[in-house]
DNA sequence: ATAATCCTTAAAGTTAAATCTAAATCTATC
DNA sequence: GATAGATTTAGATTTAACTTTAAGGATTAT
């Protein structure tokens, strides 16, 4: 009915100084310590995990994450900004992915350019011959 | 025929400390300088400012953009090197696109938890509700 | 019982990508 | 030709997010 440090990091992939480092920065206020003072990792826990690597993995940065669990732990009043935040989180998001869709463009046009160069063997010829 | 580094600085919208660092880095190679010394940019300089950005934007580290850019010098003979990193790239970037909308749906399913927290003004009840 | 895992504190080191500082020099305008 | 604003260099500092080190001890699993 719990889990190590240890076994966390194994389920995660982050290490456990990383875990301990986020407990430090306030990102896992919810983790439990047994009667001799070893971290006890809840499903509840692994939960914030996911959520804390959702965020992170599309770029919010830690103090954001923070942010989001300081008003968790405030309670029903901080509903608002919550739902708030994770509107623009998503805005984030979409945005993030646009960017990469429109950089995209100019990488298939390098790939078209370099395929031919590499079947003509000069960059210049492969050039004249696309535009 | 040609800009100063602080126009290029406003065309690009990075700062010119930061394109001393780019040319420091070794990511502007081409760039002349004038009998006093000064930078004067290029359009052909700017094109490889547009890579950069693109590349930089799409999560590739200037150390990468960099063997790029030492492969362009080497000329003809690294064609092939620079079409294979480009179809590398374009995988990472098809990836990141990938995990994001992955995580873009466990931040919808948050919006929809919150926004119906606001709506009954508490959180518990709203997951009972939604799942 | 002993190896593996965990604890704390505190500080130093790392990496990437800038960003800033200072003193000196150049350019453009009046 | 004076002067304000831009540019030069080298080197120091910053920020985020870890990662490592160390010391010294406690707990857990086999």
């Amino acid at each position: 009915m719990g889990y190590y440090i240890g076994q966390v990091a194994q389920k995660t992939g982050l290490s456990t100084h990383t875990l301990r480092y986020y407990e430090k920065e306030g990102l896992l206020p919810y983790v439990k310590k047994n009667g001799s003072g070893l971290r006890i990792f809840s499903d509840t826990d692994l939960n914030w995990l996911s959520i804390i690597e959702c965020l992170k993995e599309t770029g919010m940065p830690l103090k954001g994450i923070k942010q989001y669990i300081d008003w968790d732990k405030e309670g029903n009043k901080t509903l608002n900004k919550r739902l708030e935040m994770f509107e623009n989180h998503k805005k984030h998001v979409e945005e993030q992915i646009e960017k990469y869709q429109k950089y995209m463009q100019k990488i298939d046009y390098k790939i078209n350019v370099y395929r031919e160069a590499v079947k003509c063997g000069d960059l210049q010829k492969a050039l004249k011959k696309i535009k």
